[in-house]
DNA sequence: CAGATAATGTTTGAAGGCCAACATTTGGTA
DNA sequence: TACCAAATGTTGGCCTTCAAACATTATCTG
């Protein structure tokens, strides 16, 4: 399977937390595909539905606020969900340059059912540690971008 | 700056290791480039670089593999460092498929200064954790793709 | 040895992200 | 009030990545 023979030497890549960040995305991201893929729903997605249905009538740029997204890439996110008619934009009437954002049926639908799907996932990728190393964990990364 | 004012509700996001994972990977890719950007050197191309370095010869499967990147990915990147003369591929004489690489004077050189950055920025993003954390942070990482 | 199978590097196409530039709308200020 | 600055959403260009298809070369197997 692997090409690897002599063995590569790493020198200290090993060290750098870049490195071991962007593996472990790779990895969570591909079992997140893994477990929820048969609703066709990406990380990204769902951080959308998620952050709207609890926000309803929120702008797009709130939104891309709460997802760290630029706006322009958000764009496409919202464009794709209504696409699919999870997700309706409206023009807000006290500001008429904003879209207000919301869930349609299917889209609470599609979330509830997904959600449910994410708690498994969650389960399995935290398999290899305790409770209190989860929470350790996940307060380390909000330490590097807080 | 932000333009969050009745606060968003993130419902469980913040409960989900792969919303804290990219957030803490992009914070860190975008401190690497302002420490190492002089260089005009990117993670990935670190990474190919510190790979080579190393392991002089070695063929772009292994590098791949070593830095979890897709075959095709990797041509680009060394393409890349070919073009600006940092690293040549040669023709395996032992197995005409494989292309061995090695780095340049120019590569050599680029590669030491840039590790020399890269411990500074190292620093600076484990300023908020002691030692131990930061071990124990990579080590749980580790456990997420291994 | 001959033919099938696998490995290697490449190209092409698609997805998803950023940034810069733009039009529209709002809000502040002189 | 009239103007200038900021906010909002959109578009287009670029970069990075993966996956699939391909040609070339090596290797295994009958």
């Amino acid at each position: 399977m692997s090409s690897s023979l002599p063995d590569v030497d790493f020198d200290n890549l090993h060290n750098l937390l870049g490195y071991h960040l962007r593996r472990a995305q790779v990895a969570v991201f591909k079992d997140f595909e893994a477990a929820v893929g048969s609703e066709s729903i990406t990380p990204g997605l769902l951080g959308a539905l998620t952050i709207i249905g609890a926000n309803e009538g929120l702008s797009q740029n709130m939104l891309a606020d709460a997802l760290a997204l630029d706006r322009s890439t958000l764009v496409s996110v919202i464009d794709k969900l209504e696409a699919r008619q999870l997700v309706k934009r409206e023009k807000s009437p006290q500001d008429r340059r904003r879209h207000a954002l919301f869930l349609t049926n299917d889209g609470r639908e599609v979330l509830a059912r997904t959600k449910q799907k994410v708690v498994e996932h969650e389960k399995k990728i935290s398999q290899g540690m305790s409770p209190e190393e989860r929470a350790k964990l996940i307060d380390l990364l909000r330490g590097l971008y807080k």
